[in-house]
DNA sequence: CCAAAAGTGTTAGAGATACACCCATGG
DNA sequence: CCATGGGTGTATCTCTAACACTTTTGG
């Protein structure tokens, strides 16, 4: 491929929005930059798309690059191209929104040389370019999908209790819930197996330990099922 | 701005995935492409970007250009990339979706030189390039958020039936509604104004005529209310 | 035996669904 | 007067929301 398109070529990005649950809260992961323009300031995990990878496959490359992180839900968000974002040269991103179990990949602070760190998602520090906008847009993003999709079982270690998918779709939510609704309703749904497992290390009764049955609920959607808490 | 970074720097389009309604039957616009590479083959209406304008601003810049479309409904899709999707060099879309509403703009087939037409959203010809998947991708985007939002006063003129929005709602979800139901349903909302006019020309009881109230709706939103059909 | 969280059912109300007839108009 | 679509109400059912006590375990 050699032929050019007489127009004018823009530079173009991946960026992404992690998320994960750390210590019963909402994080999202971001890097310190290390280059100019925005040097020293954090933003989201990103960098520039090869020619001949997918889209997909620079985002989970860039990821791995700059936080280690391999195993997770990723999807696209929308391209985000105002001219002036970047200082520099005109750059349009496009980003993604991804999520990562840290109970299954335990969070490292960063690898090699760059500096990644996990923040609290709805208090992040001051982000480089318009990443401030991709974040919030990624957040509303994960709140409307977990309400009517099983998104919650990405970030909870695979056998967890009723009582911490509670907590977490409160936490992330922000509104309370009754926990005998709440255990009926997303009983109902048939896409939790029960454990013979339980809790370890409780000062009090041990609970019941679940674990989520994907192809249950991918029987479940084939059969137009509908999941929602 | 001068500064280019040194990565590589692909070509940028934008496209469009237009929907009308026309004689009661849910229609994308497609053009004639004139140029190589798919010469002579339909295409969703789009065209590069300029390093001066926004996204946005470039959809709806070629949309006037290519079809004279100027009020509409627009929508970023999400960005489709996969290297190869255009046989000269790597080319990156920003797919968006749009509504034109064909009572008050009438269909025209084309404007200046290029050849544009309305095709059956369901059964459009080959489409050049990857065309066929945004236009998959922007149907499920449709049906969707026309459950959910109230989308369809975007295809409907201004004034409008009661039988006239069951029977969009019917052809576009491919689903039959009741009736009484529907209309319990959708007056509820109070987003609906009764005019005090009636459909003109029928061979039968003249229908009363409605129309949406926006403002309504802004407040019903933003009480947390919801829309559904 | 105390503290802490697990686990469990019932009732009332709201919203969804199913369903059939008379009315107004134009031709 | 007839054909065509306009317009309306009720009964049932399902889903949601509110609500409190007993059980188990570890310390």
């Amino acid at each position: 491929m050699e032929y050019r398109y007489p127009y004018p070529h823009p530079a173009l990005t991946v960026d992404c929005a992690v998320f994960g649950l750390d210590e019963g809260r909402l994080k999202v992961l971001l890097v310190e930059r290390g280059e100019e323009p925005y040097k020293g300031a954090w933003a989201l995990p990103g960098g520039f798309v090869r020619l001949d990878e997918s889209l997909e496959a620079a985002a989970l490359r860039e990821l791995e690059e700059e936080t280690g992180v391999r195993e997770l839900y990723l999807e696209q968000l929308g391209a985000f191209g105002e001219p002036g974002r970047d200082p520099r040269e005109r750059v349009v991103t496009v980003a993604y929104f991804a999520i990562v179990n840290l109970f299954d990949h335990p969070a490292r602070g960063g690898s090699d040389a760059s500096a990644a760190a996990w923040f609290e998602a709805d208090a992040p520090p001051r982000l480089a370019f318009d990443h401030a906008d991709i974040l919030a847009a990624a957040l509303d993003r994960l709140r409307g999908k977990l309400r009517r999709e099983p998104l919650a079982f990405e970030f909870l270690p695979r056998a967890f209790t009723l009582t911490q998918l509670q907590r977490f779709y409160e936490t992330v939510l922000g509104a309370p819930l009754d926990k005998r609704n709440f255990r009926k309703k997303v009983l109902s749904y048939g896409i939790l197996e029960e454990l013979d497992e339980f809790e370890a290390g409780a000062a009090h009764r041990a609970a019941r330990l679940h674990r989520f049955d994907r192809d249950a609920w991918e029987r479940l959607r084939a059969s137009e099922g509908s999941y929602s808490v």
